[in-house]
RNA sequence: GCCGACAUAGCUCAGCUGGUAGAGCACUUCACUCGUAAUGAAGGGGUCCCCGGUUCGAGUCCGGGUGUCGGCUCCA
């Protein structure tokens, strides 16, 4: 038989080789560090992981004779590498628990993105506590130690639920029962490292040895198989590297994330804060607004060129609404719901129904579409206690809310610019945003004729608007498919920020019409998009992005005037007030504190610039300059001074509320 | 909502096995009037999250609640 390596050259070797004789012909070196075998395909990029699509390969396994073939060794560019010993790593901490915790039922434990898992139900009475994790991680370091293989076989379903039987294994019973309907199966795939047998699919390593470095995380509550109405299982968090000092620096980078969590910016920088009298709400400081207000001013600036109007709805509705829309039926549950004189209303959750009657209230031709109505609405959701997260999930947000009202044959002109609006607004922060496409959910409206209609239309737009997207099957809206932006947060996790939905539905329920050219009345088409999403997410998203250093354009200071003694304070608030003249936003540290300290503090409030004021500055009507980060950068006259911070301000954007609201800052 | 952890001064945190609270920063006052990351001294400040229980005695132990954190489920 005969393979092909990467370089192109090809390998006999006898027939039924595996791997490990591959990398064994090769060298010695290579068959000690070898993890696997990458079947290649040709058809895929480099960076694609083979080990989800099942193209890793034990060593033990015979190789397909003409394949192309690559030897997976450690290493941290290599996902496929890393996945492997992180699986590795999951079932010695499967075989650990076992050992320390008898009576436990494992689960499953896969490879995730930056570690792994292990889903376990341990015995009545028992929680995990730092030192039960020093516990687990020593015997686990016993079993790394003692070089136990992994060793694959196969084994008929009927023998593979009696074992499992047995052992009391009921996870294990239900997983295989339901390999045997979804998929026919009649054998599965069982490894074993020292006393522990897994139901698994591999691959694995060779041996326990090859796991080099790992340090389990957390634990956390995670229901059985997702599903709330099940058991809710231990889930115990860890990762591995191929060296201890790749560990050391992913706990490094971990400690450095969370230096850049927004809950934590947000107080140093005394942009915001919350209290227990209204949790998932926030209570936005004087910077904090500032922030807010100029993003609000961005968007409304933004929509105005793009051709918005703004409208302005209640935020309180009689339930009627919500009845007609449909969300009564979906949501009503997380609506805040009271009742008044026999009445029952419920504070808006979102703006479409309330749009949607606003356009039914009116007369509409043909000639006033596409109608592009914009609110940055208020809303509340009554979102469960556990899922309020910081800025990224609360009960009380406003979002740069718009819908669409337009004729079918505007639609595909209509989405492009929304994510060409939407865009705009990610490259003036360095935004690396990710498309998902969202299609229809088990619950919706419509027929399915529809849904293949508006699907094809959003698809046909993201195929025109030249982005790279991933779909999400099943993740629409009951109303719409969806094209959902996402950002990462600095801990990797995903939040929304913009979405673009073409809906159908709600204007049929809504009954809402135009007259066309024909004199005859047509049903609209409705366009919902919000592309910041709520500004608060963004806030969040923006303060971890930019670790709380926002560009110049953006910062609630600008420039703090530090005058070196009591004396240069007049000076001092000449200079801020020529600065507030320029539309800078700009204050003045008149404290009777040391200039050391006053650059101190200006500089953990990461004001973009402090402006030293003494003697010679004031006799040259100048400043000192110093660039937050930077240090000092000489000095220069206040005319010019000013004209380098505008500068700046124009590169980055535009820009937006003037110096007034800088008092407050200071 | 579910699982787990946590809750002490404005902030960050000490407080051993129960004996009625402490530091640094911040704040106030006074002195210092300062040249690019902390001037010094003095002082004020706490229903130890809330409610109940055990105990001679609870910040500390137990139960319930609230909030926060890490996940899970959900996210129009």
């Amino acid at each position: 038989m005969q393979v092909t390596l990467p370089d192109g050259s090809a390998r006999e070797l006898p027939d039924g080789a595996t791997g490990a004789d591959l990398a064994a012909s090769i060298g010695p070196g290579l068959a000690r560090a070898a993890l696997a075998i990458r079947i290649v395909d040709e058809a895929r990029p480099h960076d694609a992981s083979a080990y989800d699509e099942g193209r890793i390969l034990d060593l033990a396994a015979p190789l397909p004779d003409g394949a192309r073939v690559e030897i997976v060794t450690p290493s941290d560019e290599d996902l496929d590498a890393l996945k492997l010993i992180r699986h590795d790593t999951a079932h010695v901490l499967a075989e650990a628990v076992l050992e320390l915790y008898p009576g436990t039922k494992v689960s499953i434990g896969p490879p995730i993105d930056d570690g792994f898992y292990y889903d376990f139900e341990f015995p009545d009475g028992v929680s995990l506590s730092d030192a039960d994790f020093e516990r687990i991680e020593a015997k686990m370091r016993e079993h790394v130690k003692a070089d136990e293989p992994f060793v694959r076989e196969e084994v008929p379903v009927g023998e593979a639920i009696e074992r499992y039987r047995e052992q009391g294994q009921d996870y294990k019973v239900e997983l295989i029962e339901d390999l045997i309907s979804n998929q026919g199966i009649d054998s599965v795939t069982f490894y074993t490292n020292g006393d522990f047998v897994d139901l698994c699919r591999g691959p694995h390593t060779p041996s326990t040895k090859r796991i080099k470095a790992f340090k389990l995380l957390s634990v956390a509550g995670a229901y059985w198989r997702g599903d709330a109405s099940r058991t809710m299982l231990t889930r115990v968090y860890g990762t591995a590297f191929h060296d201890k000092a790749d560990l050391e620096a992913h706990l490094e980078r971990l400690e450095e994330a969370r230096a850049r969590d927004h809950r934590k910016l947000g107080r140093e920088l005394g942009l915001f804060t919350w209290s227990p009298v209204s949790p998932g709400a926030t209570f936005w400081l004087p910077k904090g607004t500032q922030l807010f207000n100029q993003l609000v001013a961005l968007n409304r600036s933004m929509q105005v060129e793009r051709g918005y109007v703004e409208v302005k709805t209640p935020l309180l509705y009689e339930s009627e609404l919500w009845k007609t829309s449909g969300h009564w039926g979906k949501y009503r549950e997380n609506i805040f719901v009271s009742e008044y004189e026999g009445r029952e209303f419920g504070l808006k959750p979102m703006n479409c129904p309330g749009h949607a009657h606003l356009f039914g209230l009116e007369r509409w031709s043909y000639r006033d579409l596409p109608y592009r109505c914009a609110e940055p609405g208020l809303l509340h959701r009554r979102e469960p206690s556990g899922t309020l997260h910081g800025l990224m999930r609360v009960r009380h947000f406003i979002q740069d809310d718009a819908h669409i009202f337009c004729t079918e044959d505007q639609v595909a002109d209509e989405v492009g610019q929304c994510l060409d609006f939407a865009f705009d607004i990610y490259r003036m922060f360095d935004f690396p945003v990710h498309v998902e496409f969202s299609t229809r959910p088990e619950n919706r409206f419509g027929s399915d004729e529809l849904w293949d209609k508006m699907e094809g239309m959003l698809e046909q737009a993201l195929e025109t608007s030249g982005l790279d997207y991933t779909v999400n099957e099943g993740d629409g809206a009951f109303y719409a498919p969806k094209i959902d932006l996402h950002m990462t947060d600095s801990l990797g996790r995903s939040w929304q920020i913009g979405t673009v939905q073409l809906d159908y539905i709600l204007p049929e329920r809504f009954e809402l019409t135009y007259t066309g050219a024909d004199n005859a009345e047509h049903r609209p088409v409705m366009i919902h998009r919000a592309l910041f999403g709520s500004f608060e997410r963004f806030i969040g998203i923006l303060l971890e992005h930019y670790a709380g250093e926002l560009p110049l354009w953006l910062a609630p200071v600008q420039a703090t005037v530090l005058p070196l003694a009591d004396r240069h304070a007049d000076y001092a608030y000449e200079v801020r007030d020529a600065l507030k003249a320029a539309g800078l936003r700009a204050a003045v540290d008149d404290r009777t504190e040391s200039v050391g300290r006053k650059i101190r503090d200006a500089e953990l409030a990461k004001t973009p610039y402090m402006l030293v004021v003494g003697d010679r500055e004031r006799e040259a009507g100048a400043v000192a300059l110093r660039r937050h980060r930077e240090g000092d950068e000489g000095t220069l006259p206040i005319a010019e001074a000013i004209e380098r911070l505008a500068a700046e301000v124009a590169a980055r954007g535009r820009p937006l509320l003037g110096g007034p609201d800088a008092e407050v800052a200071a």
